[in-house]
DNA sequence: AGAAAACCGTACACAAATGTACGGTTTTCG
DNA sequence: CGAAAACCGTACATTTGTGTACGGTTTTCT
């Protein structure tokens, strides 16, 4: 039992769909209602039907604004993207801040709930789709660079600070990934994480 | 373009299909098949006519086995938890071995690439079949338990191995979860890791 | 205002996957 | 050996999701 559902008659969108611009749609308000409804019910769960019921309108609108369902999926990755490109740059800004705070910052962020639900619904999208596998494995990279900095100022010893860094940037995804069956750190078990493998 | 590939016509089944019984199948040959269909191609790929293919015969021998496509998933859990329970088991008979080494065992066997594939695909699963996600969680908290016993044998502070058990195994799900965008670390790498947390 | 473009709904055609009916063949077992 | 059960193939019917055609309405721009 999978995707069957009672699925009520009625059209119950909790949130009333994003509208960027008027009382229509455009085409990233599609990506938007799609990427929702990854994070929701998974890739397989995106298909035209869901998307429009979700966005409130039939499929004569999604096909005006796209050509299929690539390229939707093509909109979908263009804005995670953008989203994930501010995100990332945000944490490089954090620069000026010592080392310690930083990498705290960095998991404090990744603790959020916010954003474990849509992390774990495009990596498992990203297995599906090599483009979307490409842009994770680059931000995972640039994040690791990141803690590995951090560490190597902290500890001195290079080939420590890259060991280490794995370990956490590995734990990282691991918890964006995780099914809720471990329990989720505390932000005190959080820190005391941190000075255990930074000093 | 997430599912369409050339497939061509040749029906070149790599290995010949697993049959423990005679000439014809068994519906634990039949799970067999489909667990090894979704280590390759993910739950979406696991649909009726590929498992057919991939056992060699027609449709009309799957409906004489199975229901409908959740009794196949259903099999498919029963065969895997069995496989699972097996492994576990032998995880908890290393405990006569030195809380290090238990470690070690335990890293290396996650490394390992045949178990990889399969971890990767099931928890991708279990994100839509809860029967699934449960098992995985009771799974995870177990090998998490025994980190922890290893670790507090080693670093006598309760409240450390806690931590650092969940560090480790977090690391682990998020290795198996993996696209390879990180470097796999090297055995030696490990080792040193291992020296790191648990001195 | 009025034409052109943007946007959306309805209806249909088509492909793929599921599930059913039923008739054959092979095993098993008394 | 022979009947019953186990196993498999073929041929349908049904469902679901994709994509196309086209007409109506709203917005935009002059």
């Amino acid at each position: 039992m999978t995707t069957t559902s009672p699925d009520s008659e009625v059209a119950t969108v909790t949130t009333p769909v994003r509208r960027s611009r008027g009382t229509r749609l455009t085409a990233d308000d599609w990506a938007a209602a799609a990427l929702d409804l990854l994070t929701t019910d998974g890739i397989a769960g995106v298909d035209i039907n869901s998307v429009c019921k979700r966005a409130g309108v039939t499929r004569g609108s999604f096909y005006w604004h796209f050509a299929d369902l690539n390229a939707l999926h093509a909109a979908m990755a263009a804005r995670w993207v953008a989203e994930t490109k501010d995100a990332l740059a945000q944490l490089s800004e954090l620069d000026q801040l010592p080392a310690r705070e930083r990498i705290q910052a960095m998991t404090m962020r990744l603790v959020d709930d916010s954003y474990a639900g849509v992390e774990r619904a495009l990596r498992e999208w990203g297995r599906s789709e090599p483009t979307v596998a490409e842009m994770i494995a680059e931000g995972d990279l640039f994040v690791f660079s990141l803690v590995e900095g951090a560490l190597l100022e902290l500890r001195g010893d290079a080939q420590e600070a890259r060991v280490l860094a794995g370990l956490l940037v590995y734990a990282g995804i691991g918890f964006a990934h995780g099914q809720a069956g471990l329990p989720k750190p505390t932000a005190t078990e959080i820190e005391q994480l941190l000075r255990l493998v930074t000093e």
